[in-house]
DNA sequence: AGCAGGTCCGCCATCGATTGCAGCCTCTGA
DNA sequence: TCAGAGGCTGCAATCGATGGCGGACCTGCT
């Protein structure tokens, strides 16, 4: 029988430690606010932390959100959260975020555009700070709505054909040249390509660098020899697979679009007892976890997922900062790392 | 020139909206909100729809759930999104949510109390309408300060000793049933066991299940094969693997309390220059994605995560609806694959 | 003593949507 | 013609925190 606060089940207000401490709120609210903590007595300011501390008060920054207009909370867009590569994204992301006290609000799309549209209001409606995308295609039209809406984008792994905004993604062509090279100094020239979706810069960067690429290395590409997977899934890139060998072209290697795309192939070549790398030897790109336990552990193209997280972050809030978004595009470099998926081909 | 709205910038308010129709405000939030929209004449709720879509008027959640104090959200604590067990899970969870209209906000303990309680006070401060835990410890006090909040919470894949809050969690005992049984029907006798943290019900429960499933088979539980790993990461399943074979005792399978632990054994295995299953046979546990393109592919105890994702969040939904918590432990039942890192012991 | 200047704090409007209450208007029935 | 009953809509308070404005009080100086 202290008082009457708190009695409202629900957590403590502003108020509520106001009249525990025997001041005005908004005195209270500048005891609190660490940038506005100056103007108040440090006595009182002690009084008012212990009353806060002994009320348990926590700030509603629903309220906070709807005076400041600043939620301190950007929106996230990826695919599909079980694809592999978006984790490790994510998590760069959110330790980025999370250092300068924002919170991310994660949503799978799918790549359905009806479910990216649905989303894309509640984000509004839910007054985000900023938006990340990891959903971009080539032709892109969202994008100009949320920049008409004034809303700060980045691209994060993808990007569009025309950007108007800052995007993070790998060096794709750089690292299709360490693929091809590495393949070229074991001797292959016969070099088949299992291309990702061309809807996509990853899927259409990749195809066009390994063409250059084999070019560059002195071998003029075979289309019998480049198939283009619907997905980049492990089941598009079984199917693909299938359809490279169906085609009777001979090859001894096979540079895969993505790691899923690889073990696609691992199994379409293991089920017709193709070993590899004995009989084909085959290329991924990204080096997912796991890769390194794969049978064969794959030898891929090594993409920093995370560090391409923290860079997106990192242009998110330096766009926050200072409302001028520098319309960068950040390539993050790859790296090669050799497994046991490639040996020189035989005979 | 045709009015002033819309010269906010930011999006449309109901104001305006109130204002293109001219009508009150009190009016748009009625004839937008559905529950309430047969207070309003059908024509004006027409004449209300036509400006909102004319400017794009999407509502302010914040104000929203600032006045219904209910702010659709759940918050979810995992540890550590990058383990290959969360994203199916993690899936569930906003699917199922997401059909009621709720939506997830994620964030990564990495086990860190302390990381722990500043997410959760967070949590409260945002005003999330409960929290699903996947971070739970079997004594896990932070549980009875959220109960006493009365705020809903589930705990999913862990719970704790004294569960005062329903739980969804795999059928650990079944699972280990199935795993140690297996090894026994192919002539195993001496089977080790690497086992997880013992801070957490998930390796307490495959721990004491495998001794007494091994009593069940017969056989007499050796003290000298069981080793804890301090965590459910592979650097920690490889170390365990290595203290076993340190011991000299000798044993023709083991059975890890995860998939990765069961990833570690391969490596600690593999570098001793023992085949898997040649050699040694190896049982995890999860079915994490990619499991069957180990090398060699794991036989496990496939859980079903996604599923566990979407009753913990039907789970939540009901607390949500009746504030009544049903206080139920749900577990759900694994099942059995079959793949090569297991054959019968060498004679 | 009187005044300038500074420190500290209270008052109140405000962010955008919701909702109980009240009032207006129209229609019905006597 | 008028009372009564609904059907619609407007009014205003409210959720909790913020911040501009102004006032009270104190200090120090002339």
């Amino acid at each position: 029988m202290s008082g009457t606060e708190e009695m409202t089940g629900r957590g403590a207000t502003l108020r509520d430690v106001a009249n525990r401490a025997r001041v005005h709120p908004s005195t209270v609210s500048r005891a609190l606010n660490g940038s506005t903590r100056e103007l108040v007595n440090p006595a009182t300011v002690r009084r008012i932390l212990k009353a806060a501390e002994a009320l348990g008060y926590e700030p509603n920054s629903l309220a906070r959100s709807l005076k400041t207009n600043r939620t301190m909370t950007v929106g996230m867009l990826i695919p599909d959260l079980t694809n592999p590569v978006f984790p490790p994204i994510v998590r760069g992301i959110e330790d980025a975020l999370a250092d300068e006290g924002y919170t991310l609000v994660l949503a799978n799309t799918d790549g359905e555009p009806a479910k990216e549209r649905r989303i894309v209001g509640a984000m509004r409606g839910r007054q985000v700070d900023g938006l990340l995308l990891a959903t971009a295609l080539r032709e892109y039209p969202l994008l100009d709505d949320l920049a008409a809406a004034g809303l700060p984008v980045v691209l994060v792994n993808r990007t569009s054909e025309h950007p108007t905004v800052p995007s993070v993604t790998p060096d794709d062509h750089a690292g299709m040249g360490m693929a091809v090279r590495h393949l070229v100094s074991l001797g292959h020239t016969r070099i088949a390509h299992v291309a990702g979706p061309q809807l996509m810069t990853t899927g259409l960067t990749r195809y066009n660098s390994f063409l250059s690429w084999m070019r560059v290395a002195g071998i003029e590409p075979d289309p019998q020899l480049v198939v283009f997977a619907d997905s980049f899934k492990e089941q598009a890139g079984a199917a693909a697979c299938e359809e490279l060998l169906g085609r009777g072209a001979d090859f001894t290697a096979i540079v895969a679009a993505n790691d899923l795309l690889a073990l696609g192939c691992y199994d379409a070549l293991h089920a017709q007892q193709l070993a590899v790398p004995e009989n084909v030897s085959v290329v991924g790109h990204n080096d997912i976890p796991f890769a390194d336990n794969f049978g064969p552990p794959l030898t891929t193209v090594r993409i920093p997922h995370y560090e391409i997280g923290v860079k997106a972050a990192q242009l998110m809030l330096e766009a926050l900062r200072s409302r001028s978004a520098s319309l960068v595009a950040v390539h993050l470099t790859p790296s090669f790392v050799l497994r046991a998926s490639t040996a020189a081909p035989r005979g």
